[in-house]
DNA sequence: TGAATTTGTTACACTTACTGTAACAGATTA
DNA sequence: TAATCTGTTACAGTAAGTGTAACAAATTCA
């Protein structure tokens, strides 16, 4: 699953436990609305749980439930709690290169570029709030 | 090979060509100073060939040369030479998901978000030239 | 012409990564 | 005690990526 493909992922089930606040909903319920596979979408949702936008409780009427006001959930925060790994980013045999030549400058060359584009993205995502998004769809 | 691996790849190349111009090169030459496969960088060239970007010759003193000047060469042209798809894509299963519907809407969302991203790198990336970046790894 | 060289493409075996699902311990409720 | 639900692990099956080899077609040169 891509990140960006786990992110939308990340808010359809967002978007669907806004809608039915306050009360907690099963990863089933989540998972038939959203479209996935349940076990897939506990995966997703626990790393919400432990960067604390979503609340869980197990056992008989437990579930799901959103933890922060939709108004304080930016998509930058909600990325950076599914995907470790950054958007781009350069695999490098460093052994095969030697040092100081030119492919091993330009590795240092586009590690700074591609961080760059990295912050800008984050930046960008850090003005979208859940709020907007859900205003957004209900206007069309 | 991601994306951004190979645009750093297909960079290190043109470095080359650059630095040996106008005398053509043999992709064994170009390969063993990138640190890379003949074979799998024959392919990358193969596309920047296409585009124009480098012309080849085959034959004995044949090879690979710049078939454009480096203040000419974009990093936006390169990229789109060696990459159909776009660095954030959604892979959806339209068939799982009712049309709509709350997951419907934000699929919409996030392609026009994404491609809007995808348009601000590309952006950033018409402004880079081939000639500037070498021009920045000297200086460092 | 014929041998050598080089590109551009295909093929292939190998490995790695992804996918979807199942299973289950531990927590919780009633 | 039975039922429910999360969080995590496991696993078989599939898809994707990797590195290399091979070779036709184009070109050069003697």
């Amino acid at each position: 699953m891509s990140a960006s493909t786990k992110l939308s992922t990340s808010v359809k089930a967002l978007c669907y436990l806004e809608k039915v606040f306050p009360n907690p909903v099963t990863s089933f319920q989540i998972a038939d609305a959203v479209g996935i596979n349940s076990s897939k979408l506990r995966k997703i949702l626990s790393m919400l749980v432990k960067n604390k936008i979503v609340e869980s409780n197990a056992g008989t009427s437990g579930g799901f439930k959103l933890k922060k006001q939709p108004s304080e959930i930016h998509l930058q925060e909600i990325y950076c709690a599914i995907e470790d790994r950054k958007a781009f980013h350069l695999d490098v045999r460093k052994d095969s290169i030697k040092k100081d030549s030119l492919a091993d400058k330009l590795n240092f060359y586009f590690l700074d570029l591609f961080s760059e584009v990295q912050v800008e993205i984050e930046d960008k995502m850090k003005k979208i709030t859940l709020k907007s998004i859900i205003n957004k769809i209900n206007n069309n």
